[in-house]
DNA sequence: GCGACAG
DNA sequence: ATCTTGTCGC
């Protein structure tokens, strides 16, 4: 067997719902207290109609943000793309990606959303109660929630929310770019959660542990990086 | 019944 | 998500 097949890709929408159901009750949005040194940026990439998906999992020194090493993991889902259920696609690669870490980082970011989701139940959210380390999330497009227009000055934020209940933040990350979407997902609290993300900003939209992660499963899949745990060279100059 | 709808 | 040229704005 050359693929872990997976138990989420048997699942139908109506089982799916009732996990998402059962995992919110172990939600825990609390402070994480922890000092941060390392941050992990995960994302996947795939071929259009094709089975294959491309995960991994950046390592970045949160202080510069500067990518430390990556975990690359080639696997396969059968389970569709349906918003709201992004994480029975996504999440089994990922957690092979995780596993596959000499390093682990103190927490991680994953591309999409946290608890900003109709059930509080988005990739982020899903992985952190899946994992022992605490986790946030990252979107470029709003799932769930309300909000209105943050200014167009890079840092400016608007809460999104649903009813009256706080799910996250929509945060312009750069001087008149469309704001990206953050939500914490496990073990941190929203303060937290936008304290990170306004750290993360670089001089691009997406935030530094999202693009890094993006950037490498994309060199990944077009056979520019190879599979497995690689430190990154930390090329001296002179 | 009609929109909205992560990747 | 991925494909994909030119084009508009700063």
């Amino acid at each position: 067997m050359q693929i872990s097949p997976s138990f989420y890709d048997s699942l139908s929408i109506v089982e799916a719902t009732s996990i998402q159901k059962r995992l919110r009750e172990n939600l825990n949005i609390s402070s994480l207290k922890k000092e941060i040194h390392i941050i992990g940026g995960a994302d996947i990439s795939l071929n259009r109609f094709s089975e294959v998906i491309y995960a991994g999992i950046v390592l970045l020194d949160y202080q510069t943000l500067t990518p430390i090493a990556y975990s690359l993991i080639k696997s396969k889902t059968t389970f569709p793309y349906v918003p709201g259920y992004l994480a029975f696609r996504e999440i089994p690669a990922l957690m092979m990606a995780l596993d596959q870490l000499e390093l682990k980082p103190d927490i991680i970011m994953v591309d999409g959303h946290g608890i900003a989701h109709p059930r509080r139940m988005g990739i982020a959210a899903h992985f952190g109660t899946l994992v022992s380390i605490p986790t946030m999330g990252c979107a470029k497009k709003k799932l769930y929630g309300k909000y209105e227009e943050p200014p167009l000055l890079k840092g400016a934020y608007a809460t999104l929310r649903a009813k009256d209940e706080l799910l996250g933040f929509v945060l312009r990350t750069k001087d008149k770019v469309s704001p990206v979407f953050v939500s914490p997902g496990n073990n941190m609290d929203f303060d937290e959660c936008l304290q990170i993300a306004k750290h993360c900003m670089g001089k691009y939209r997406l935030l530094e542990p999202t693009r890094r992660a993006h950037e490498h499963v994309n060199l990944f899949r077009t056979g520019q990086l190879k599979e497995g745990f690689h430190y990154i060279n930390q090329q001296t100059l002179f």
